[in-house]
DNA sequence: CCAGTTTGTTTAATCGATAGACAAACTATT
DNA sequence: AATAGTTTGTCTATCGATTAAACAAACTGG
């Protein structure tokens, strides 16, 4: 059944613009808001009371004059909330507290060392009990927690498959719910950076974007007009196993000459295993942060692997731009580290590749939450849920 | 400036979803639509009167009782104006007269002979012409003009680049506008072909879509929360040019291995050029509908070929399953009409390389429109325009 | 033939937005 | 210092769309 029109819906249509204002331009007046929404000064007046009255929007005090008259500046109470972000990884756990604005306030930063299913739940649970007990008291408390896991995530948030966390069908929002009775919402690690990257990082100001994450393997996050493409049934952009290749390497997916074989932090590692410099000295643990070290004093072997890994990212980039074609892509997660050796290979392929059209009017760019998108994003997701709902009860 | 809410806004949506239910249930009478939409019957006769004041909404006379008092259905008047819809192909021009509801009711197919631009513009022009006058008289006459073109085409209507037509840059919306003075719409061709198959055809009631053109090249329309995707610039869906074989045979295109090289009617036509039955008879053209007489005829090499094109096409449908995660993809345009020997191979392909989350609930089908689809699509454009402009104008 | 049901219109009340009047607070000019 | 003009935010009367409820008309079934 549709939702009809009636008063109600205008009041909550109008309180939200004044309070979407208000949140994107603040300190402003209330005449300021009347001209910029075109909404009746009085009925600015009264909308912006019901806000105070939330708890969502404070007078800050006498503005400068222009003239006549000073106005009242009114400010969004950033703090009238708190919201939970983790970023569920491998072998970490990043836990942020966030206002309503989305700033982070406080994190928690832990290495899993046990990797078993219990031992992941209770420092889940830990480090979110901390930042609960850290967040600042305000009237509305902890609006809720968003998770964002790298796999599979069905809409209503039950895990369906995360191979690298070795987890099948977990119910994972409606365990944490219990644990906190909280708002809670689960996302796929790649969606939630897409979200994070609109709201706060390098994508701000941008309404269609692909969000890459390159790490183990390589997910994406599709922003479609200022909203994420979720799929008919909630869960779209595994890009990472499209095929760049029909006839080549099998993945554990089942398909062949999937993208990430060829471009992610993995098929980069399984390929510098050739590499000499790995004989040599055989105690070393030879992980990202070390082929990084080896590019940056030189070492010509690890700057091909790079350039090439650069290459291959271009070539499934490429796609992405002709079958989106988006204002923007963003490379983000741990692979986005190496974006002074594989930042030209990317833009040389694509400048090369993508139809003249698509290319003409879009941009590349690195993350620039660097490890934080994916928490950010999360979280602010329950933000979001807490002022619509908000909005719902305009009672 | 946001649009904000007054009892204007409220009525246009209201009286919006009461003209959507009259043409989704017609007949029905004043009470089933209060009871269906939750609105008060008394506002449902205020906005019925209105639909009827403007011609879009008439009483057909008394239905059954169900116990009481006969009740007055109401018809949505599918006649009270017509629409143009245009499928601007490589070498014809298929024009169809469709009633509000879609319905064709006339069409003209021409031949291009001459396939310069200006006996190209004269002959869409004269078809068009042709097709106004012969429309039946109507309170308001023709709504409006929809064109689809196997090209770019950006979202004001300029044909940005056709190459099958020689096009590029020619702004077809003003031209056309300009010899009718209707509203005119310009479309890429698989574009139309989605909305045609979304709403009439083997796509009706799905939500998330991608059409599969396949012609001469591959293009694709991707419906999204039943609205077609346009990407930031307008011309989103170019898979034909994704990539499948990064070290593959150059294409036009710049790229190098793109789908449409592999999968499309050019490159089974290319491919058959090889074939043993060609130095037999050269007198004959061997077109695609030669091919499918053979395959019909048993002739194997020709069947083994269709199969291998049908493989292709699996390979890059995957690639779309586990980009979009669709209910539905659909397959057309002329490549379609193969589908008896690339059927099974498409589903063999899709079903052991998707992703098994996205292939489980997705299904493949074959146009049901045939080559209507682009046409009657461009058409309903014209018709869905012409009504969210009628309610905007709630006086 | 009458009781009960269904349909569609009418009426009174409610609620939110608007235009415009107004008072308060301020600046600039003389 | 006085005054004219401007800006801000509130208040009031009015408008218009919805709703609940009353009502009349039309019909069915026992």
């Amino acid at each position: 059944m549709r939702i009809t029109g009636d008063q109600y819906l205008i009041k909550k249509i109008n309180k939200s613009i004044v309070f979407d204002t208000i949140r994107q331009n603040h300190p402003i007046s209330r005449a300021q808001i009347s001209e910029t929404t075109n909404l009746n000064k009085g009925t600015v007046s009264s909308l912006v009371k019901d806000l105070i009255d939330d708890n969502l929007v404070y007078e800050i005090g006498p503005g400068e004059s222009s003239g006549g008259r000073r106005p009242v500046m009114l400010l969004f109470n950033h703090v009238a909330g708190f919201a939970i972000g983790v970023d569920l990884g491998v072998n970490y756990i990043l836990t942020v507290l966030t206002d309503l604005e989305g700033n982070p306030v406080e994190e928690i930063r832990t290495t899993l060392e046990n990797i078993s299913f219990d031992s992941v739940i209770s420092t889940l649970f830990q480090s979110i009990r901390t930042l609960i007990e850290r967040a600042p008291d305000s009237p509305r408390g902890i609006v809720g927690i968003g998770i964002g896991v790298p796999g599979i995530v069905e809409e209503k948030g039950t895990v369906l498959f995360a191979p690298n966390l070795g987890w099948k069908n977990v119910n994972l929002s409606e365990i944490v719910k219990k644990e906190f009775q909280l708002p809670v919402t689960v996302h796929n690690e790649a969606n939630a950076g897409a979200i994070g990257e609109h709201l706060f990082g390098a994508g701000k100001d941008t309404k269609n974007l692909v969000y890459v994450s390159v790490g183990i393997g390589i997910g994406t996050g599709i922003i479609i007009n200022n909203d994420l493409y979720k799929g008919a049934l909630g869960f779209s952009g595994e890009m990472g196993h499209s095929v760049i290749e029909s006839h080549g390497k099998k993945c554990r997916c089942g398909n062949r000459g999937c993208w990430e074989l060829y471009a992610s932090e993995r098929a980069f590692l399984e390929q510098a295993k050739t590499l000499s410099i790995d004989s040599a000295d055989s105690t070393e643990e030879f992980n990202l942060d070390w082929y990084l070290q080896a590019a940056n004093e030189g070492n010509d072997e690890v700057i091909r692997l790079f350039h090439q890994a650069g290459e291959y990212l271009g070539i499934g980039l490429t796609n992405i731009v002709n079958t989106f074609n988006p204002e923007l892509i963003i490379i983000g997660n741990r692979f986005a580290k190496a974006e002074k050796w594989i930042s030209q290979p990317i833009r040389r392929i694509v400048e090369n590749r993508a139809l003249p059209y698509h290319r003409g009017h879009m941009k590349i760019a690195f993350s620039s939450l660097g490890a934080h998108s994916c928490a950010l994003g999360a979280a602010s997701v329950s933000i979001t849920n807490f002022f619509s709902d908000m909005k719902i009860s305009v009672e």
